[in-house]
DNA sequence: AAAGCTATTGTTAGCCA
DNA sequence: ATGGCTAACAATAGCTT
């Protein structure tokens, strides 16, 4: 059978299982990169460098000279990204919301200056996965219960719990 | 009713069916490849151009590390250096995307637990309102420049204290 | 270990508020 | 145009060979 569960996004720690998984999503990943500059006439750059160091490669045009055309864009000085995405798990609620405040405040304070849509989008969108999965869980917390219609996926193993019992 | 048939795998040429496309097709691109770092542990680097020209980027460690540990393979001797240490955290981690990365990837692993739906909800609102600034931003500056903003950092002060300190 | 097979979950095209 | 919704299509985890 497939799946039990819903996936945990948290790093495969079973090394064959890691690779096949590894091998299988980076065809996916790479098809939808194709696709995106098919269909939607972008300009497309995808590296990816597995575990063992091996590296994949696409681009709509070249990855020279997509990735030049991004440093002319984001400019020498100045690192549009450059942090480290995946964080040792830091799940703590409080030191999450105190996180969430500080966004906030900023948010607030730079209301009215010309801030780069570009990277507003992509705050918008984390900020928007984020909610909707702070809904879903305070919804269940409320409800406990999984019995829903809506688009997140609940499973009603037990009474407590997002995901089912995997360990 | 969905899709009557399936998708055509050719530019699309309707102008606002392809932006719609795209920005769907972007997010979703996006999301695999921040899975496929985390699940996998692959350095993973992605760089999309719209058609307008707008600038959407990823990478697990940084574009400019992954671009340059590119030219490294593909240079002379391709030496495969399997066992290259990555320096994850050489960059400079207070800015505002970064946090918020590790606070979408804490919320999609679900580490809170039921009781605390009254966390949860202040942390809701928190999210409603940074999330409706910062669309108001975007409009904002899409209708002052139309064009793509090309400076405009958000140099400006991210949220202090989201680095615990560290200057 | 790579390839093939489905049951499931996940993604998204077309609509509508 | 934006966000949300849902049906339909697509990707894939766990198995099997």
């Amino acid at each position: 059978m497939a799946r039990r569960g819903r996936v945990e996004l948290r790093r495969i720690e079973d090394r064959t299982n890691r690779q096949v998984c590894f091998s299988k999503r980076r065809s996916g990943l790479f098809k939808k990169a194709f696709e995106l500059s098919l269909l939607c006439d972008a300009d497309v750059a995808l590296l990816v460098f597995s575990p063992a160091g091996k590296l994949y490669e696409y681009s709509s045009s070249s990855i020279e000279a997509t990735y030049d055309r991004y440093q002319r864009f984001a400019g020498p000085g100045m690192n549009v990204n450059g942090g480290d995405a995946r964080n040792k798990n830091d799940g703590d609620p409080s030191n999450i919301q105190s996180r969430l405040e500080d966004i906030a405040s900023w948010s607030l304070q730079n209301n009215a200056d010309d801030s780069d849509a570009t990277k507003l989008e992509k705050l918008e969108k984390l900020l928007t996965d984020a909610l909707r999965n702070t809904k879903s869980k305070k919804m269940l917390a409320q409800l406990n219960s999984g019995a829903s219609t809506s688009a997140s996926a609940q499973n009603s193993n037990g009474p407590r719990g997002l995901e089912g019992g995997r360990t």
